[in-house]
DNA sequence: ACGAAATACCTTGACAGCCGAGGTATTATG
DNA sequence: CATAATACCTCGGCTGTCAAGGTATTTCGT
């Protein structure tokens, strides 16, 4: 039986990695880009975004390395590696099984309660 | 900006709630009924799911009452409110949302990745 | 020239939900 | 008559999120 939980509350991680396969990019950068990318309906606080960087790298799903930027801010750029490109893949797996386990659990079930509402009151 | 960490962690509620429109129940029984309806893929632990009903309560989204059986261990039966079923209503158009909004943040972008990379690797 | 805004990074501590582990009491079953 | 199943509950630890705060650099309007 699979931890959906923490795949449901740690999407954070499998966002951003879905972001660094497209490329190595750095903290600023994915966290506009996702932002953009959900037409700003959704962003990622800064806090969140950096403790997922660290999660990810201590498992190993991502490499970081200091850009060699002679102007402008410093830059800490990351890296999806080959184990996070796995890591990434099973996630969307698991995001699909979890759509379709969502609508089982969420959907409401048909006529039954509108139609026997309806009936009570008209008694 | 909606507030999606909090449902995306807290479908819980969401999936109890989803239950109580079909009819008042008790938690052993949503318990058994959430895990069937999920074939066993899913279940959720009894300290999560009271945990759930004392906040759903506390929110005004059901009530409890023990119900009267002079055989067998004595019931606690939870009724959805009115309260409870917009807020259920809600949530299943803020699934939706998450949904599209999910697809858009974790889908592979296309060829992008792959095919630059080849071309660095012929170089 | 100067202050504000934007870029870019980071830490700390509080908070909230999930759940393992444990408890109680009753009824059914082999 | 013990074991499983039904049925309820609590406590404490764990983990992810985030508000709030910090630092440093660059860009831009005035």
């Amino acid at each position: 039986m699979l931890n959906f939980s923490e795949i449901l509350r740690g999407l954070t991680d499998t966002i951003i990695l879905a972001q660094l396969t497209e490329g190595d990019s750095y903290g600023y950068k994915i966290n506009k880009a996702i932002s953009e990318c959900s037409q700003n309906s959704f962003e990622l606080k800064e806090a969140t975004l950096y403790t997922s960087f660290r999660r990810l790298e201590e498992n190993g799903l991502i490499l970081s390395y200091w850009g060699d930027e002679n102007l402008g801010a410093r830059r800490r750029y990351y890296s999806i590696t080959d184990r996070g490109k796995d890591v990434f893949q099973e996630n969307q797996g698991d995001w699909k099984r979890i759509e379709n386990l969502v609508e089982k659990l969420i959907r409401t079930t048909g006529p039954y309660n509108g139609v026997s509402l309806k009936k009570e009151m008209a008694n």
